[in-house]
DNA sequence: ACAATACTTAAGTGGATGCCTAACTATCAA
DNA sequence: TTGATAGTTAGGCATCCACTTAAGTATTGT
């Protein structure tokens, strides 16, 4: 699609999509952090990782703040949830589905001993 | 990256990044389908769509086969787990680090208290 | 005041993504 | 056998993404 503007689901899973910004969460997950912190085990520039960084905070998933001249990142810890609730309302209409299918299948082996 | 090989995880979370492949994954959560009912709810080319469908294999969220001229999809159960899965690490981490954090503050208090 | 620190901005590059149209192949149905 | 159906293949185009380097701007420690 030309011309669309992403929804908060695209730039979630989007976000999450990149092992950098997964490695970043992951330690946004231990605690908040600098964003020279956030660089440091990162084999890239430090403007790369700021790019991730902006990718993660427009998402929703990280927050951040400005201090001095330090920023500070960390976790939203509701943001998770979207992802996560999509993902189980999947499951949980694939499974409702198998029920039914289930229920059929018994219905028809009752037909059969019928026969 | 330059030269990187995506991962699973890359995979799974760059398939559910895109609206379009939501939708059949959405579709296919409520039963198999061919390519061309996976289409048409859609407003593009079938090859546009094949080419969303093979994402969502490479990223093994859905399964294929080719019977005569019509190819059936499903979802693989079991393939969201990993994303999921993924995301409740994160979330349990998260709640843990404010556990202690919550010990950590509730011990402070007591020393207020004694002091 | 000066240098080091912690980013920030800007501009550019190569490769992936999200579409398209046109032309093709295989199957099925009459 | 001929035509309709269901996909497939190929090539092209605009945009986005993941980097880079180079040059800035605030803060802070001495």
């Amino acid at each position: 699609m030309p011309n669309y503007q992403a929804g908060p689901l695209d730039r979630m899973f989007q976000a999450l999509a990149d092992p950098t910004r997964r490695v970043m969460v992951e330690r946004l997950s231990r605690g908040p952090a600098s964003v020279s912190e956030l660089a440091a085990p990162l084999k890239m520039s430090l403007p790369a990782v700021v790019q991730h960084l902006q990718m993660l905070e427009a998402s929703g998933l990280v927050r951040t703040q400005k201090v001095g001249r330090v920023r500070t990142c960390q976790l939203e810890p509701g943001a998770l949830q979207l992802a996560e609730q999509w993902i189980n309302d999947r499951r949980l209409q694939w499974e409702r589905r198998l029920d039914r299918l289930g229920v059929f299948l018994a219905e028809d082996e009752n037909q059969e001993k019928k026969t």
